[in-house]
DNA sequence: CTGTTTACCTGGGGGC
DNA sequence: TGCCCCCAGGTAAACA
């Protein structure tokens, strides 16, 4: 599933491939993957170029050149990357942005539709972050507001991990892989952790996403970056999908749980509670 | 208000 | 081969 590393491997391929480019076509076979009406949508977008990207968490954000943004969040299986015209699209294409005499158009996949598309002003950008209620972004989060966030809340720490308002951009296979890196339970209450530990922690946190994106994200089951290929990080799991394999630590087999709602992979001689 | 459960979707895999 | 059921997990909405 795409969470921060996948999101910004997408998200520097198509700043290399449509910055400055025009809109001239934008068609939809599911409309429901848009938020608002895709008619107003659809005009919004024609004849605009697509001026800046950027990326906060696992959303993304397209800025137009008429002071409005696309933001795109893929959830679950949402593919969003660049393809010839010719290309013919497929039964899990939901929407096509065309440019004005390129040979490529961008397409959004989406075997599962929960991804969604949504339009809003440019100098909202702020105000609809904090309406989401998400937090600062992993990669760039300060240990004490880190600290602060995870202290506020008493949760077990898998689940606060996981909360996009603690810390956003981390999701199922990232936080599996921090707590086997960091020897920490799944089940570990938020407020027992000691300051050191959360220091640690976040730098392990930071560590872990930046060798994703170097790897260029994770494919365990349907992400591809904005060319249509696969990453490699599911090479380097240790936690994720692992269960039955042997620790990378200790050799102990790798348990599976569930925990806070989802799959939870660790390692029991490692990640005692 | 806060924590928990369900809905949104489809494909893949296990059981029979 | 095929049918049924469950599972995968990010977020919003419904619920307790």
């Amino acid at each position: 599933m795409p969470e921060l590393p996948e999101v910004e491997t997408v998200v520097r391929g198509l700043k290399k491939e449509v910055i400055n480019k025009k809109i001239t076509r934008v068609t939809s076979s599911y409309q429901k993957i848009v938020k608002q009406s895709f008619s107003s949508f659809k005009k919004a977008l024609a004849g605009q170029k697509i001026s800046s990207i950027s990326r906060h968490g696992k959303y993304s954000f397209l800025s137009l050149n008429n002071k409005k943004t696309i933001i795109v969040h893929l959830r679950m299986t949402g593919q969003l990357f660049i393809t010839p015209t010719t290309q013919k699209k497929d039964k899990h294409t939901h929407l096509e942005i065309f440019f004005g005499s390129n040979k490529h158009k961008l397409i959004y996949r989406d075997i599962r539709k929960f991804g969604r598309f949504e339009l809003i002003d440019t100098d909202k950008i702020n105000t609809y972050l904090k309406e989401k209620k998400l937090g600062p972004d992993a990669l760039t989060i300060k240990l004490n507001d880190f600290q602060d966030n995870l202290q506020k809340k008493n949760l077990i720490l898998k689940a606060a991990l996981l909360d996009q308002s603690v810390i956003a951009g981390l999701g199922n296979i990232y936080v599996d892989e921090v707590l086997i890196r960091e020897k920490l339970s799944p089940l570990k209450m938020t407020q027992t952790l000691k300051p050191l530990k959360v220091k640690t922690m976040l730098s392990t946190i930071k560590k872990v996403l930046k060798e994703a994106i170097l790897k260029k994200g994770t494919s365990y089951s349907d992400y591809v970056n904005s060319y249509g290929e696969k990453g490699k990080f599911q090479l380097h799991l240790r936690a994720y999908q692992q269960h039955g394999q042997p620790c990378y630590h200790c050799g102990t087999l790798i348990n599976k749980m569930k925990t806070a709602g989802r799959g939870t992979h660790y390692c029991p001689k490692c990640q005692k509670l």
